[in-house]
DNA sequence: CGTATTTTGGTACTAAAGTATGAGGACATA
DNA sequence: TATGTCCTCATACTTTAGTACCAAAATACG
């Protein structure tokens, strides 16, 4: 909450610096316009960038103590968003109707991305992907 | 690949309009200057954003520091010798005959310890069982 | 030695998991 | 528009997992 606040602080001293130099470019004929504002739009994309970056982080990086998640090896696996879901379900010990119910689909539909899991995992049993899924740190 | 050129292209291509507009403006004194800069900044950081949401990061993972087991709480549920070497095997992955070929007893011998194993944890599955011993430290 | 606990094993059954295959819709891209 | 990927769902089947109940050895202990 508070870091959303200090975001948004950030934006809006942007857009005011922004509007100085705008000013300030009339009083500088020194300095050419047109640098002064490519410097702003680099220092704006660099912003959105490092806002960007952190939300990203926030919403889809979620992990509890030291132990991260490597984004690289997901894909180098393949895993879709919506098989890394029903791992994470399946990690926390849930059924596979229970997991249909959490995520409001069929349970035909969990044993296909269940499948599909193991193919991609090289696994045979869901305890065996768990494991292999935390050796990857692909899961918490 | 494809999709960095293209990232780049906008990247251009956006300051390309900023410079222009800086030139336009001068030509359009019926639209604020203001506007127009402040307008290019929205666009800049939301292109930023958009750029910074999609840079994949390779998350540095870090080792957890020495797991401790709780052999007090082990006898407090009342967990057996034999019972901790099926529930370590279990959360390694292993299905119940290949358990019982590893400690040379009968597929029927590891159900009746993974029953009584479900009863102590008070869990249904053997997934369940791996998350909750995991969380009570009596596995690592 | 007697008693309690653990370990072992079996049978019979139900429930859940996993495999194989096909198929339609959604969506982004070439 | 065509193509490919992902997500969805279904049917039919095989394999594990799990439950219930019982019972015989092995082991620990006062």
């Amino acid at each position: 909450m508070l870091k959303t606040v200090l975001r948004f602080g950030l934006i809006i001293l942007a857009l005011l610096i922004l509007f100085q130099l705008s000013n300030a470019s009339l009083f500088l004929p020194a300095i050419s316009a047109d640098f002064i504002i490519g410097l702003g739009a680099v220092i704006l994309i660099a912003l959105g960038i490092y806002l960007g970056g952190n939300i990203k982080k926030d919403t889809i990086i979620e992990v509890e103590g030291p132990i991260e998640i490597n984004a690289t090896k997901i894909e180098e696996l393949g895993l879709s968003e919506r098989e890394m879901e029903v791992l994470q379900l399946i990690s926390k010990g849930y059924s596979n109707v229970e997991i249909g119910e959490k995520l409001f689909i069929s349970e035909s539909t969990i044993k296909t991305h269940v499948s599909n899991l193991f193919v991609k995992l090289d696994v045979k049993r869901r305890t065996q992907a768990v494991t292999r899924a935390k050796e990857l740190h692909i899961i918490a």
